[in-house]
DNA sequence: AATAATATTTAGATTAATCTAAATTATTAG
DNA sequence: CTAATAATTTAGATTAATCTAAATATTATT
């Protein structure tokens, strides 16, 4: 079944706002996250459920169906691949790949995704540390947590600095941790709760308790 | 200005028609070019007389104005770029590559076009031999003729062998030379108008005056 | 439990892109 | 130069995706 552009957008919105465990997607939801009225969110749950892709309980909102998770699941797999090529292949910045991402993802060739999928050796992570479904539509685990939450042991991907505050994000940078960087908690002191990271897969850099509060990391599981 | 899938597929159509020197393209010819009835070629035809990208002279048909020639440049260019993509980094085959192609070459982005072109070397011919315009929109101009009729250094692509003799293509394709393979024509001996050309950059070999009037070339000027 | 507030759905309209069938204009063959 | 043929255009209808405004249902509050 070939799906329109909305129709897909739609699909993958649905599993977004189903994705923090309410299995039933309020229409209003759904129309702010598609930045519509309530009225045209409402007119494409009717399409969708007519086409089997979704149940639709009246006044209480949509589920997605199994061949409408798999949907959903192909089009995120499409976007985060392609995501990995604009930044690891086309020097984009971890910041600027959603928009074109969001427009590649409704190329529809099979073919052209696992051959990307190769060119790119099969990541299991996009650059913001959220995993890539596999062809059957499987994906790791992951939990965003602060560099002081996660264990040792732990990889992962830097997503946010919960603070603002010049001298300490030139002080990461300086030390190269930037969004989108991968990192490694290697060790943590049980005397102050300060950890050793290593960044990028090569040097590793002390961070205080502090600031690695502060430090957002989608942990890959 | 932002235009429709359709819109762009329509000034390309008319671009490609307008190629080969008439500079009026019949609503009927334009039609079928778009696989749909006069009626659609003309309600189209409209639509773009409206937004300044094309005159309609009626009865007559449809001619490019700067800014649609521009546009439908620029389409060209990213579908060619793309099938360099495809073909040279997703091992696509030269013939596997035109459904894609037509599909991303709607991707809205001028960076990732950029990107894209100096991440493939900055190409000047897609794999069938056709040239890409620059971001100006200049173009290459090429030729396509048999290596019979084509200057000693010329270079150019494999676009067809207008013979479907099975000794013949099986020969052919044992010295290298397939859909799609970079040649320069090296020698041509006048005694029997034979040839020697470079295939693939690699080895020379030798072709009979009868096989080379059978190959087509793409020859980059 | 009645009512106010909120969320959801329906009704009716709009725009882009398409169609078929009919009408109109050009072209060409006698 | 007229009549037949072919090409082009118009008219009117259709479908997908959207909208606004009005109607209806649910929930929360007193």
């Amino acid at each position: 079944m070939q799906l329109s552009f909305t129709e897909e957008n739609y699909l993958k919105a649905i599993y977004h706002l189903s994705e923090g465990g309410n299995v039933c997607v309020n229409t209003n939801s759904l129309a702010e996250s598609m930045n519509t009225s309530p009225a045209s969110a409402n007119d494409m749950v009717k399409r969708l459920s007519q086409k089997k892709l979704i149940v639709h309980q009246k006044y209480k909102g949509a589920t997605l169906l199994t061949k409408g998770e798999e949907m959903a699941l192909r089009i995120i797999r499409k976007h985060r691949l392609w995501e990995v090529f604009l930044v690891e292949k086309l020097s984009f910045k971890w910041d600027e790949v959603h928009e074109i991402a969001e427009q590649l993802e409704h190329i529809h060739s099979p073919l052209l995704i696992s051959r990307l999928d190769k060119f790119l050796g099969y990541p299991t992570v996009d650059p913001h540390g959220d995993p890539i479904p596999n062809e059957k539509g499987e994906m790791k685990e992951t939990v965003k947590a602060s560099a002081s939450a996660l264990a040792v042991g732990t990889k992962g991907i830097i997503v946010s600095v919960n603070n603002d505050d010049s001298i300490l994000l030139k002080h990461l940078d300086n030390i190269g941790i930037k969004l989108g960087v991968k990192i490694t908690i290697v060790d943590r002191m049980k005397f102050d709760g300060s950890v050793s990271v290593k960044v990028d897969e090569q040097e590793t850099q002390f961070i205080s308790k502090p600031i690695a509060d502060n430090l957002m990391i989608t942990a890959i599981l």
